[in-house]
DNA sequence: ATATCTAGTGATCAAACGATAAACAGGGCA
DNA sequence: TGCCCTGTTTATCGTTTGATCACTAGATAT
């Protein structure tokens, strides 16, 4: 008896989809207990997380490290890939609603306990895809935010960021990244208004970076102070 | 043949202080060794590290952990304990002046690889001891920085600090600390003057500070932005 | 000199680790 | 039914881990 046309194809499509669906469950539950337990964690207490024996993660994984390549991989690319870039360079709206929308939308992203103990685990490690995300961060927003706030100040934008520039939006940058650390991290007690830290960050930000590097007029803002060692 | 005079307590001395002597090297070394391989390193290679046997560890700590505890203490105490407090309270001279004094000997003291490493192993552990630096962070530095920007911008002193006041600072500090993350456990390219980033981050605080809390003339400040959601 | 005390070593244990091999179970297909 | 394929478990290997014990070397005190 058969069971319907072409059965062929569609038990082909499930055999080679589920065993990925599982490997994508467990790189998932990996993520989970990596996130918590620290890359030390054995794979015994994994398995059991699982619901399943040791063994079996051998036949989907080589070796625990490469598992562990795999849920940074995944980790590192799940807050990426929207129109963030778009977002920031739409000059058609002002440039504190445009910081605004982008970092509610960043930080909803990457504001998870799971996400940012993975990071700053791979951080410590000094791994390559750190060192990467690092530069994408440098290079696809902060040098996009620092162009904006030129043309919003009426500064050439032609050249490439200083590195004065750059370190005050990795300063602003920081600030905003670390809340997230102090509140799923250190589970610390923040302002719970994420919107209103954001706003006040943009504020002291913007008005700083016009201060230091803006045609300031001479009279209203304190130029910056020369340090005197 | 008698060596000199009065031997006792020469040799008293040297008998009791050598053993603690050895106990602080064995610690001292023992962060290095643990801020570089992480807590989960083994004891043989840092017995090794230390040029002695894995077993002489435990006539000096009864445990891994109690040795990994003592680490701790003593990298948390290590930049504590000088006058900040005083030094940001004195109001003899420009609140500018001191807060670039201030950060400039606090990222002395922990912008080095050794305790910024052992500060973020120890977060990401939820130890108490790092809850009790961040307490003290809070209560000690930026409750203090709060109180002298209210008195600069005229405000009332008497209250504690809002929480939205905190969150500024708590940003604020952050954006600094974090410089030190990205230069000595990324180890990404930063701006190299520190004190000039110092400056820059306080420009943009100070101004934000006083244009988000302070009294500010409507005409010459923008007002700080109310969110739509 | 000799007894004493102690920092230090060599040998070793039990547990936990990552990883492998062989056996098992259950559904699809002839 | 009997065979095969694949997901899963049981049993186990070799290594590394933190920790302990009995012993040695070397300075000190009498």
């Amino acid at each position: 008896m058969r069971k319907q046309a072409s059965p062929r194809p569609i038990h082909a499509k499930q055999k080679r989809l589920s065993p990925e669906h599982r490997r994508k469950e467990f790189v998932a539950k990996a993520t989970e207990f990596f996130s918590e337990e620290g890359f030390g964690g054995g794979t015994r207490d994994l398995a059991r997380r699982l619901g399943v024996t040791q063994p079996l993660l051998y036949r989907y994984f080589p070796s625990k490290d490469e598992l562990i390549k795999e849920v940074y991989r995944t980790v590192y690319l799940e807050p990426l890939d929207t129109g963030w870039e778009k977002l920031l360079a739409d000059r058609s709206r002002p440039i504190r609603r445009r910081l605004q929308e982008f970092y509610g939308a960043y930080t909803k992203a990457i504001f998870t306990r799971k996400w940012l103990r993975i990071y700053l685990y791979s951080g410590l490690k000094g791994l390559d895809i750190n060192r990467w995300y690092v530069g994408v961060v440098r290079d696809k927003i902060l040098t996009r935010i620092i162009r904006e706030c030129r043309h919003e100040a009426g500064l050439p934008p032609e050249t490439r960021p200083t590195a004065s520039e750059l370190e005050m939006a990795w300063v602003f940058h920081s600030g905003i990244f670390y809340y997230g650390v102090r509140k799923y991290i250190y589970e610390s007690p923040v302002l719970e208004d994420r919107e209103q830290m954001i706003s006040n960050a943009l504020d002291a930000f913007l008005a700083g970076f016009e201060r230091v590097f803006g045609t300031a007029t001479p009279d209203m803002a304190r130029q910056p102070v020369k340090i005197a060692g």
